[in-house]
DNA sequence: CGGTATCCGACCTGATACTG
DNA sequence: CAGTATCAGGTCGGATACCG
């Protein structure tokens, strides 16, 4: 990938696209902030997180692992273990996930009061 | 918003998710993206994204605009022009943006790769 | 325990047509 | 030019049931 051009980012949007909305995903994000403390299992994942079914932990392990992200490991014990652990491409994922976190965290107030102002404005027109 | 405690982020996930899905929206990063260069008339930023929609790019830059992400500006010339242009919230965001369209560009081809992998391995089975 | 399969409603998205 | 209204298809996401 070549980055040594002036253009600007949004021109190779096209192939980036896929890679936002996947870190964009509903779960992705605090899955993976989860599994940087440590590796988990399937519904120890279910309890940090809480409030997702079953079926998207599922759906959105596979895709990260999809991904290179995460690795899944089975013990073969009874009853079985399985365990994700964050790869190195998913650890460094991490990074800029948590600059996006730190933006968020302060400027998130400011984002609900705009929200409810423009709210305000249009339910009086 | 407080950072002080040595909590992890993802404690305060509830309140962030609304921010970060409309990160994580289709369009959204392509149109901050954008506007980093300049302020931009409606067909212009139609024109300069490609692909989208013109009710997408409304609803979008309205999402947009009730975050105050956004100014929407008409001049009440004939025909009619709105000028779209980031507030310093909105070009604030432009910076972590630009973090995780580094990672992308970074990662994008071992993602791909990995994708590839991954989807032949299932076909096999 | 750690999943997959199925169903179903809600929402997202594009195309098209129409308005000021 | 800069939208809004409407419709139709597809996808998202949860609940439930079932399997190894």
């Amino acid at each position: 990938m070549e980055l040594t051009t002036p253009e600007p980012l949004h021109i190779e949007c096209g192939r980036f696209s896929s890679v936002l909305s996947s870190i964009g995903d509903k779960w992705t994000v605090m899955i993976v902030l989860t599994l940087t403390e440590r590796p988990r299992r399937f519904n120890e994942m279910k309890r940090a997180i809480g409030g997702i079914s079953q079926q998207m932990l599922a759906r959105t392990l596979r895709a990260l692992e999809r991904d290179g992200m995460l690795k899944r490991t089975v013990h073969p014990t009874v009853p079985p273990q399985v365990e994700y652990a964050l790869t190195d491409l998913g650890q460094s994922l991490a990074d800029p996930i948590r600059q996006l976190g730190t933006w968020a965290a302060a400027h998130i107030e400011r984002i609900e009061d705009n929200r409810s102002i423009f709210d305000a404005a249009r339910a009086a027109a």
